[in-house]
DNA sequence: TTGAAAGCGCTAACAC
DNA sequence: GTGTTAGCGCTTTCAA
């Protein structure tokens, strides 16, 4: 049944009336159906069916206190989230076990500096039971939004603010996955490896240089090795430039993201250097950029649709427990990082 | 002032007894403060900061019927999604529209097959005020889950389905845009032109390549320099892989998007074309991958940011206008398309 | 097993 | 200007 704009949607009264029954039994039918006879609940779902009843979701959960969703903000400009295919596999991974829950996924994009206010008043105007937030950098407002609030909040990555001890996270074991990256050159017979970084007020950059840090040969460490691509193709692209310019004889390269990778590979084609004869090129995460360079990459494998899936498997836990449920309370996940050998090094 | 999770948040009834007025009151100061006195207004929004209150959503929009909040629906799995800058940039723009609006972006992931449902109760539950969907296939069930839930929708790209005649819509002339790019093909001495078309169920692929017919040759034309790429750079890769075997005369290439065009320039490239000397290479989009292409891609520009405005324009315009406001109705918008000539053709 | 009634937190007449 | 009051559509005791 098809409803003009201009005329009101069927409220459970309606259905009552049309099944001959009280609010209430339609209530109990339309929530599952618990403790009406069978002969009414087959009444009322016909009723339900006929007039397109759909429960109204805000008188629901005015009294409920629920809503049925979960909000997961996004605080990147759009350009990067869109961009790059880690967060694409994440979400993949949170949608597939949101819905699988029967649980709504809200997208919240800040786009303005000053949007985070915005968030703040949407999250603690209670659209949402609960909350996802992931690729925080150090200074950002967005947790202290969360933490007002009083939503649950699950981190993607582990939180590197001031006061997030207890905060409940996913994330891989990124210094692991760089140190087999890093070993990896040097097994190779690599001697100068160069480095490019994400933007250093992210954990997960930061614990991937001190990665690279722990497996380097100390004597072989030197500044002019390292370069920030801030996560993106062309910063990759940019900051391998200025690697070739200070460190021309450099071997390697561990590059921190597969999509910098590809911009890595670039720069290194249009300087006439060969992958891998001339230079090794390692990167991380293992997305579609890695199969399709050329040469193939050699990368650090994260799951990442499973971190994705881990967030909100932790989250749903929580929201289930209830606010007081101390015992049973889920802990941080860290999982594996692999070390995928390809073509570039 | 920060809230356990466990203690509710204050309510109206709360910062009134805190400012020493009625409900009513403290709800007018909420909402503008229009015909409060000055020195109680001010006392009302002292208490609110205090208390750190929030309106409950679900409680003003039970009443007022209007949530502020607009659903973007998308349809494409949400790898394609993540993949083509053309969804993220036109996402940039109505995100921007909207916020502008003081209005919520959420963005709903359609991810399984099965998935339309839960969006259609979702809209038809009143989470939103309007609906925004693009990128749609015929025989898309979407469409019909926004009208069956009476919501203001506008589309992105010419609706396809039958009972779309008085669809509200934003849309290129991507007919005359790809006529641009292959009379450029053959202004350049291009002869034997092929076209990779996106999937010929969505308006914009089926009406680019009509262009392309309306713009060849008629002597030339030849259904083996027809090949589908489906709107992905794999997609892309595969076809012209496709084209060169069914044709390896082929002295041309529209390709309808730039992400396709990536792809099919590295299948060129790996059977040792040279474009534009042997190839020429016309994309459309002109997003972040013509620029990046090696060579430079000639293409035809969209303006897809300024697209997603307009839609949400559109759909703010409708909303603002109520359910029955017939005057002043808005119209479809279709904007012009540009042949930008870079290197590739 | 079913119904009556209270109330979730808010806005909007309407009265003062 | 400000307060009183009646719902918005739903769930949920509590009685019957």
């Amino acid at each position: 049944m098809v409803h003009a704009s201009n005329e009101r949607r069927p409220t459970l009264e309606a259905v009552a009336a049309r099944a001959g029954v009280s609010r209430a039994t339609v209530s109990r039918v339309v929530n599952g159906g618990a403790g009406v006879r069978g002969e009414v609940r087959e009444r009322v779902r016909r009723a339900v069916t006929d007039l397109g009843y759909v429960p109204n979701s805000a008188a629901r959960s005015l009294v409920t206190r629920r809503t049925g969703a979960v909000a997961v903000v996004i605080a990147e400009p759009e350009t990067r989230v869109f961009a790059d295919p880690f967060f694409g596999r994440q979400l993949r991974g949170i949608s597939r076990e949101l819905s699988a829950a029967d649980t709504q996924l809200l997208l919240l994009l800040q786009e303005t500096r000053a949007g985070h206010e915005r968030i703040g008043r949407y999250l603690s105007a209670g659209h949402a039971d609960g909350v996802l937030m992931f690729s925080l950098h150090r200074d950002d407002p967005l947790p202290a939004m969360a933490e007002a609030s009083g939503l649950p909040t699950v981190y993607g990555g582990r939180p590197g603010w001031a006061g997030a001890e207890r905060a409940l996270y996913v994330d891989t074991d990124n210094r692991d996955g760089a140190r087999q990256a890093v070993r990896h050159l040097r097994a190779r017979g690599r001697r100068r490896i160069a480095v490019i970084t994400g933007p250093l007020d992210q954990t997960s950059a930061q614990d991937r240089l001190d990665g690279y840090r722990d497996a380097l040969d100390p004597a072989t460490a030197d500044p002019r090795l390292i370069a920030d691509g801030g996560f993106t193709a062309q910063g990759g692209e940019r900051a391998m430039a200025e690697l070739l310019a200070a460190a021309p004889d450099l071997d390697g390269v561990f590059v921190c993201s597969d999509l910098m990778a590809s911009g890595a590979l670039r720069t290194l084609r249009a300087h006439g250097r060969r992958v891998p004869e001339d230079v090794g090129v390692v990167g991380y995460d293992d997305l579609d950029p890695a199969a399709w360079t050329d040469p193939p990459l050699t990368t650090v494998r994260q799951d990442v649709e499973e971190m994705g899936r881990l967030m909100a498997r932790l989250l749903l836990r929580r929201l289930a427990a209830g606010p007081g449920a101390a015992r049973d309370e889920p802990a941080p996940v860290v999982t594996p990082a692999t070390l995928v050998v390809r073509e570039s090094g």
